[in-house]
DNA sequence: GTGTGTCAAGCAGAG
DNA sequence: CTCTGCTTGACACAC
């Protein structure tokens, strides 16, 4: 059982997001927000190998514009050294990544050219773990899509446009149930049709269900995944805001809610995703929690104090991100 | 330096 | 019709 967080690491001085605007596109730009943020992006792995934060999910910002017909540049080819050392670095502290494409992503669009955009957008996530060496036990997580008005025809549009996917992205995406329009019935539903695995989200799941107990669901989702070539299940997880509008997050995670999960699961394992506003210090706090209860390797010897952690007591009053460097 | 409108992309539901 | 939320704020220009 692995623990991570989504994206953004909030104590570190570097964002692996760097971007800019689409009229500004030119090819040094390119060159420059990816070279940072693949050099972010390993910072980020160290500390959490540091942490014993085995699970991380990398943002769709790694390259700009990465599935985008402006962007001809062969990043691929110019960035392999660096994909690929990451990646060796994944492999050999035995890491798990995920990456989630976004809302743009609809694979069961009535329109072919969202569709088509959506897959050119699954090759560029996918290439990115091609170039790390990762192999199918990476994941792309998406959503099923739009219902339009017809539910089994929105399912059944994406099992057909799932088996048109190149196999290299086929062997990677995996489905989320949401909390408004597919729940994970129709997930499962949608897995009898095509393979795909379920990725189980416990707050979609209270928030629509078919009256599934969570034990229940997690095994009915545990159950869509290949052993060895989709590896542990992953899960995101999550709870209410009290008293905020239903679907809302926690802003930090509930130590309490979050043992009471845990009894759920009756031996089952999951890699879990912990999607909560403050990242990766409930990260941290959730790795203890399973710690006290055996479920989680040992703490390692930390080599090292964490980066950035805790806040400098002298630095000047808030500075989340390290100042630009001044050009006076 | 700070404030803020806007940014590639879809969809559903609230108001 | 407009606005919001969704896995993640940051760019770019006005002042």
């Amino acid at each position: 059982m692995k623990i991570g967080y989504p994206c953004v690491n909030e104590a570190m001085d570097c964002s692996a997001a760097n971007t800019f605007r689409l009229a500004s596109y030119s090819d040094e730009r390119l060159i420059t927000a990816v070279s940072a943020n693949l050099a972010c992006l390993r910072r980020m792995l160290e500390w959490n190998v540091s942490q014993g934060l085995l699970f991380f999910r990398m943002g769709s910002g790694i390259v700009p514009f990465g599935s985008h017909e402006i962007n001809t540049f062969p990043w691929q080819t110019h960035f392999a050294a660096e994909f690929r050392a990451i990646g060796d670095y994944i492999k050999a502290n035995d890491l798990r990544v995920s990456f989630h494409p976004d809302q743009f992503v609809v694979l069961n669009s009535p329109s072919p050219d969202i569709v088509r955009r959506s897959i050119q957008e699954l090759v560029y996530q996918g290439s990115m773990q091609d170039l790390m060496g990762l192999d199918g036990t990476a994941k792309l997580q998406i959503h099923v899509g739009g219902l339009y008005g017809e539910r089994e025809l929105a399912i059944s549009r994406f099992a057909q446009v799932h088996a048109t996917l190149p196999e290299v992205v086929k062997a990677r995406v995996v489905v989320e149930n949401d909390d408004r329009l597919f729940s994970l019935r129709d997930c499962l539903h949608l897995h009898e049709l095509t393979g795909v695995p379920i990725l189980f989200d416990n707050f979609h799941h209270e928030c629509l269900n078919h009256g599934e107990p969570m034990a229940e669901a997690l095994r009915l989702a545990a159950g869509t995944w290949h052993p060895t070539a989709d590896g542990v299940p992953m899960m995101d997880y999550s709870s209410q805001a009290l008293g905020e509008r239903k679907g809302k997050h926690t802003d930090d995670l509930v130590d309490d809610s979050f043992r009471e999960f845990l009894t759920h699961l009756h031996g089952l394992d999951f890699d879990i995703m912990l999607e909560i506003k403050n990242k990766e210090a409930s990260a941290l706090r959730a790795v203890a929690i399973l710690r006290e209860r055996g479920l989680s390797a040992p703490a390692p010897n930390l080599p090292e104090p964490p980066l950035n952690l805790p806040p400098d007591p002298n630095a000047p009053a808030k500075a989340k991100r390290a100042p630009k460097k001044v050009v006076s």
